[in-house]
RNA sequence: GCGUCAGUAGCUCAGCUGGAUAGAGCAACGGCCUUCUAAGCCGUAGGUCAUGGGUUCGAAUCCCCUCUGGCGCACCA
């Protein structure tokens, strides 16, 4: 009970019990007390952990903060607890001062639970399904989708360290239109190996990627398809180039270090018969409509500002039909208690109409989550480069991995919040110095590794009261951060957290190493201190491999 | 036009869902290596939290107006 989630728990239940306990005497608590909330104050004169349910209270009672502090206060049992102090402060700040040994228990939990040491579990198991990239698979993974992956794969590996069962899916989008149009695209090239005249769809794909699988097809397969149907040539295009551009895909990802659990075609919605069942179960509640030889989903029901297609009056499902579909198989069919995309937020007009959908099919809009990230807008020599994906001159996430490591790219995707623009600057990603982040952290744990070489511990036991100087404590305090951090980013589903919390206690164990040092000359203080250090090597260790960032021992 | 996300130090960003004197990194300036990795540490300087109003014990944070920027408003995905 001696991590920083654990303690403040603690606390707000001893407050909760005191406030009950006050209220069974008589005294006037109002029925409706808020949810009590730990802080922690900036300075350390104000305690270590302080809360203000009494100034919440004070209007609700009509009474002096101070006053309701005072009096929650005399109620709260805190004899088995680290609070060695307590104080009303200010406007009615209740302030809890903790003894040091909790930082000395909580190092030991570390070092017992080593890589397993942050894992929290929950009341009751929860699954989650995390779904990110998604990328069409009519070409390869560009820039943005690096972004996505390292957000997505970051947020599904935080929900597993706060204990959810989680599984990660792409969602292929192997059908419909753009397929169509992939399908054309490769068409004409090919047939242009034959004939240079033969003219390109106005609206293909004009990449170079996909004329090298046209080319490719023919180095395979000859001229077997020019004399066949239209149909069948586009057909067997497809499914040729669908089967590479997904092993690429998937080749790529694993290059970014992300494995998925599920790869979910689109295709099964239409061949299964999802997406009529999902018309059906809207049909029945009477959230459909024939118009215009369409059929159409009555959203302005649902608190939108139009109604929306589900099924073109060529029969064909819409995108959004088929989404619904898909995430109706998400959390009904396979029942995930929720579902976390990662998505552009070119797509942010799209959230509330399926949410809305869903509901309207009978799930609770909030067990489905989109996380909104912003663009990426890549920087070089100073200079952003032009992203255009029509002409075919998109940065792929392969050319990304050819100049920046993959630690270097998952840690700086994931240094800003995702709902803010993101600069990717590839010349500081290359550069290995102060000035890069990921360098920063990872040497930290070189030089712990480093240490520990070449300091050899002599006992098994030793006693870390002996750890007193001020950057000792405030790195062990830092390391009983860990699982409140990994809360606070499932909780704010911001990936970003890790990135930072990384960077604070690289930072914590910096300044230790230049203050103190570990092979000194007192025995005692040497085993504490190298039971520190490594306790600090585990934690950053676990932070990275969220992260999925190496955690070199050398450098 | 409507919706949406944002605007915090010269630059890039935090700010723990309303708390106490707004914080980091880079850039600038000044220090620290004959001992465990200087890819490091310590310090100085830098702010009308876009603007104006409102809510209250208390606002960068919540509400409204305005300004600026990104994105969206298809029988595209």
């Amino acid at each position: 009970m001696s991590s920083k989630l654990e303690i403040e728990q603690q606390i707000i239940n001893i407050a909760e019990e005191s406030i009950a306990l006050l209220k069974a005497q008589g005294e006037p608590f109002p029925d409706d007390i808020p949810i009590i909330q730990t802080e922690v104050p900036r300075d350390e004169k104000y305690g270590h952990i302080s809360l203000n349910i009494a100034m919440q209270l004070a209007k609700k009672m009509g009474r002096n903060p101070r006053e309701i502090a005072e009096t929650i206060i005399q109620k709260m049992e805190l004899s088995n607890t680290y609070v060695i102090k307590t104080e009303v402060a200010g406007p009615g700040f209740i302030n809890f001062t903790l003894d040091n040994k909790r930082l000395f228990d909580e190092l030991e939990v570390i070092l017992s639970e080593n890589s397993n040491y942050g894992k929290t579990n929950l009341d009751q198991p929860k699954s989650i399904n995390v779904e990110f990239v998604s990328a069409n698979p009519t070409g390869p993974l560009h820039i943005g989708n690096a972004r996505g992956g390292a957000i997505g794969d970051t947020l599904a590996n935080i929900y597993h360290w706060a204990g959810w069962a989680v599984s990660k899916e792409f969602y292929l989008n192997d059908a419909g239109n753009q397929i169509i149009k992939f399908g054309e695209s490769l068409a004409a090239r090919y047939l242009q190996i034959f004939d240079p005249e033969i003219p390109f769809p106005e609206k293909g794909y004009l990449g170079h990627d996909i004329i090298d699988l046209a080319e490719g097809y023919y180095k395979e397969f000859g001229d077997s398809l020019v004399h066949v149907t239209e149909d069948k040539r586009t057909e067997t295009l497809i499914a040729y180039g669908l089967q590479i551009n997904i092993s690429n895909m998937k080749r790529d990802l694993e290059r970014y270090r992300i494995i998925y659990d599920t790869w979910f075609h689109e295709s099964a919605l239409h061949n299964g018969g999802m997406i009529d069942d999902i018309i059906q179960v809207l049909t029945n509640k009477g959230d459909t409509y024939e118009s215009e030889g369409a059929i159409w989903f009555r959203a302005t029901n649902h608190d939108c500002e139009k109604d929306e297609v589900l099924i073109r009056a060529n029969g064909v499902p819409t995108y959004f039909a088929a989404d619904i579909a898909y995430h109706y198989n998400k959390l009904k069919t396979r029942n995930f208690d929720m579902a976390v995309n990662v998505w552009g937020a070119d797509h942010h007009g799209h959230v509330h109409r399926l949410q809305m959908a869903l509901k309207a099919a009978g799930i609770a809009p909030e067990r489905l989550k989109v996380v909104l990230m912003q663009l990426v807008s890549l920087m070089k020599d100073g200079e952003p480069v032009r992203i255009s994906k029509r002409s075919g001159k998109s940065i792929t996430l392969s050319d990304l991995l050819d100049e920046v490591s993959v630690d270097a790219a998952r840690y700086i995707f994931n240094t800003n919040n995702a709902t803010t623009h993101l600069n990717f600057d590839m010349d500081l990603a290359i550069e290995q110095s102060n000035e890069n982040p990921v360098f920063y952290v990872q040497y930290a744990h070189a030089r712990i590794q480093s240490i520990l070489r070449s300091v050899s511990s002599k006992a098994a036991t030793c006693d870390f009261s002996l750890l007193t100087e001020k950057t000792e404590l405030a790195l062990i305090d830092k390391m009983t951060d860990f699982s409140k951090e990994i809360n606070l980013a499932a909780r704010d589903y911001d990936p970003s957290r890790m990135t930072r919390y990384a960077y604070d206690l690289a930072t914590c164990f910096h300044s230790f190493y230049n203050a103190c040092r570990v092979n000194c000359d007192e025995a005692g203080l040497r085993e504490a201190r190298l039971k520190l250090i490594s306790a600090c090597g585990f934690v950053l260790k676990s932070t990275l491999s969220i992260l999925a960032v190496d955690a070199p021992d050398r450098m």
